[in-house]
RNA sequence: GCCGAGGUGGGGUAGCCUGGUAGCCCUCAGGGCUGUGGACCCUGCAGCGCGAGUUCGAAUCUCGCCCUCGGCCCCA
């Protein structure tokens, strides 16, 4: 008989869970830099939330389930939309601009894989409340900062902009844009060229069909300005795109940048910029966002711009673990071993004092002969033995033993500690 | 949902073709060793994913299922 979680449902050992932390950690870094206040939403929210903007299939990928009442929960599938919910709510009265941070476990039913987890980890930056190109630079440059402080210098970004293909796409129904868009994304070309057709003229479909050859660097808005020049909105976007773009390369002249007009990305709720951020020898993206500007307002709010991104923390963690040269795990730095049952109380005492003096001390509770103290000392990367037996609990002292050095002394716990501080 | 490779003590593995005693490494516990070094030696705990079938007998052969890892499909 094994007890296992839930299928794509992932405990995380110590060594794990170290690595994630020191990732929230980084992006808790980025909040407190960039100006972003974290808040946190319930982990179940209502089917509605979530059907408002996406279609009926995507119940299908959603854990959704009754409550004892009948009404119809579901396990997030990602947050955007539950912050947009606060915005909407019970924020609609902060002053704006808004920026809001998450660090939330989402749910996904999907067939588990590497980097594809029913659950999972991602942290988020919204900035709500701005229209300005600065705000979608802001986003990036975080989204960088994150990745840099992270040690993961092989990053790149793909940027697009759905107003292009939207612009262009104007006078077609809504829906029918979304369609198209999303066929776009799975990379299905010639459904969505026969859907394009049917609902466009010809130099539409034509124009449309060349921006998915415009990609590379920033070049390339210049050379798509004449082809999409017939469609105001397109332009405009185009434009808006190049301005984006253009104050991040200022910011950093080196940032890995591909531009790429025929780019879409699978939600439906994007209306401007979008980028994914990627690594080095990882198909995955590991961050993705771009501008909502029409969230807030569906949710009952006033007409609110928004843009912002969520960063895959358990994708990271995993490309992380992946690397064979990290480990972030730390041990307590000072194990403190009691060799004889009388000196217990002394001990705790000692170890509560250490510990008041802001050291952290490991109590050896296994009552281990102090050879075997030692070695299971060094095993766990401890290099400070605090020894206490009769002797010293006869005498109010302690003994330190210093396992690099292989010294030790033995003193008043005052003098012990003056010398820890070196 | 599809295809492929797998599942053997806590971790890593051998055994499977050719049915018959489950072996090894690490870890863990105890001892050798009464208060001083990463070692060594001894002892010990604990395992064939689940279910059915074939068989005197199944880790091994057959069928079904579950799960893990890849690759598709899909992807917020």
């Amino acid at each position: 008989m094994s007890f296992e979680p839930p299928r794509g449902m992932d405990d995380l050992l110590p060594e794990e869970f170290a690595v994630k932390q020191r990732i929230v950690d980084v992006i808790r870094e980025i909040y407190r830099l960039y100006g972003y206040e974290e808040v946190e939403t319930p982990t179940l929210e209502y089917l509605e939330l979530f059907e408002a903007k996406s279609g009926e299939e995507i119940r299908h990928r959603m854990f959704v389930f009754d409550d004892p009442h009948g009404r119809k929960l579901v396990l997030r599938p990602e947050v955007t939309a539950s912050v947009a919910r606060l915005v909407a709510s019970k924020l609609s009265r902060r002053p704006l601009p808004l920026r809001l941070g998450y660090i939330a476990d989402c749910y996904r039913y999907d067939e588990p894989q590497w980097g594809r987890r029913r659950r999972f980890w991602q942290g988020g930056l919204e900035l709500f409340g701005s229209r300005d190109p600065m705000s979608d630079a802001e986003i990036i440059l975080a989204s960088r900062d994150v990745f840099q402080k992270l040690g993961l210098v092989e990053q790149r970004f793909k940027i697009g902009h759905v107003g292009v293909m939207r612009g262009i796409m104007e006078n077609v129904e809504q829906k029918t844009q979304d369609t198209i868009l999303s066929l776009l994304d799975r990379k299905m070309h010639t459904e969505a060229r026969q859907l394009m057709e049917q609902h466009l003229e010809k130099d539409a479909v034509e124009t449309l069909w060349r921006l998915a050859e415009h990609r590379g660097d920033i070049k390339v808005v210049e050379k798509a300005r004449d082809i999409v020049s017939p469609w105001p909105m397109a332009l405009q976007s185009l434009e808006n795109l190049e301005t984006i773009v253009s104050l991040i390369k200022n910011v950093d002249p080196h940032i890995s940048i591909e531009v790429d007009l025929g780019f879409a990305r699978g939600l439906e709720y994007y209306t401007g910029m979008i980028f994914e951020q990627k690594l080095e020898g990882e198909q995955l993206s590991f961050n993705g966002g771009g501008r909502y500007d029409g969230l807030v307002e569906l949710f009952g709010g006033k007409p609110t711009p928004a843009v912002g991104c969520s960063i895959g923390i358990t994708r990271i963690q995993m490309h992380l673990l992946g690397r064979k040269n990290i480990s972030y795990t730390n041990p307590p730095t000072i194990l403190l071993t009691v060799l004889s049952d009388k000196a217990s109380a002394y001990a705790l005492n000692v170890a509560d004092n250490l510990r008041k003096n802001g050291y952290s001390v490991s109590v050896d509770v296994s009552r281990k002969k102090l050879g075997d103290a030692i070695e299971t000392a060094l095993n766990k990367g401890i290099r400070s033995l605090v020894i206490i037996g009769d002797k010293e609990a006869a005498d109010g002292t302690v003994t330190l033993r210093d396992l690099t050095s292989r010294t030790q002394v033995t003193d008043s716990l005052e003098k012990v500690l003056s010398m820890l501080a070196k």
